[in-house]
DNA sequence: TCGGTATCGATACTTGAGGTAGCGAAATGG
DNA sequence: CCATTTCGCTACCTCAAGTATCGATACCGA
């Protein structure tokens, strides 16, 4: 069996260091000409790397997109203590997060792409929704279905919201959002 | 200016009657491929007709997808009278379409296009959106704002399980739905 | 210092989908 | 019979995802 020796170096030319500039460059590139305009390509030359190196690392603009929300959404700021108040910080944490210019359009893209492509549903599934739904069902102690349905309620609306007008959902209507979800866990 | 006259035939040819044809044929095919593989190419072959008679009625497909998906709506069965059960019968009914084959993956699919198509989103706002809108407002006598938070929220979550499950919701998560959204009126 | 190896950018290519152009044939009304 | 329009058909254009290849380059170990 393979010794996993973390300080050993594969042999051969590194990769550059540019897995950040990328994401950066997807998003923005996203946010200024939109989902299906943001192609490989230019999301390539936004970075100012070869297309071929986009390639080399993810193997297809879904699990490109996938890497680039998961880097953009990183950690639910949950406390573990009170419910109400960890249900409230997730779905405001989803709403600000969504509202960041591109990640709204990004997710809204790579999620209708996933409808029709079942390997890329996994990798979203795993990569980013898995993550969420269990940390949330910690934090709630509700079964899993219940935490399904409220991340259906809280992200189908958010982005539902966001393709529909373009722009993030205001605050008076995500505090309706909150209202509405808590009375779930009473 | 131009008088309308309804009882006068224009000269030509007239269209062959295949519009029915061609929206089963769109939602058939969409069920069976889903909504990328499902080329304007494929649902003209399934309709038994030529791509560019679909081009001819409908100037793309994001139009063709909306007017089926019109067509396959139809009218909200509304009393006008009682407006817990007005809203209850609008979820549910809601619901059903949405999981009726190829109807869901339709809608998902028409929506995402038109998050980057701006065009398309006017289409799409004015002939399937702005009905229903107005439909509701007048039976649920409530205020733009609230009803469109509303239609976030049902269409939001419907598509959202949709799209991740690729089957409808459950009827108990559509009951739950049904009771979230009937507080909003109290 | 010099191979071995893997990444780099660049270019060219394949595949597939949306959409258009132009054809002769067919269907209507006048 | 003639003008007009739609029909199916074929060929085509544009653009985007993804692949293949190549010389150049960066790192490691001997």
């Amino acid at each position: 069996m393979a010794r996993a020796n973390s300080s050993h170096r594969p042999p051969g030319r590194p990769r550059s260091s540019v897995d950040a500039v990328v994401f950066e460059a997807t998003l923005r590139t996203i946010h200024e000409l939109g989902y299906t305009r943001a192609t490989v390509d230019r999301i390539a030359a936004a970075a100012g790397v070869a297309k071929t190196t986009i390639y080399r690392r993810w193997p297809s603009k879904g699990e490109l997109i996938t890497a680039c929300l998961v880097d953009a959404f990183g950690a639910l700021p949950l406390t573990g203590t009170d419910r109400e108040k960890d249900l409230a910080t997730a779905i405001r944490w989803g709403a600000a997060k969504i509202g960041e210019p591109g990640v709204g359009a990004a997710f809204a893209g790579v999620f209708t792409d996933a409808v029709s492509d079942p390997a890329l549903r996994r990798v979203l599934a795993t990569r980013l929704q898995d993550p969420y739904r269990r940390a949330l069902q910690e934090a709630l102690g509700e079964p899993e279905n219940r935490v399904l349905f409220i991340i259906d309620v809280v992200v189908g609306t958010l982005l539902h919201r966001m393709g529909i007008t373009g722009e993030p959902m205001v605050d008076d209507d995500v505090d309706t959002l909150v209202e509405m979800v808590q009375r779930l866990l009473r």
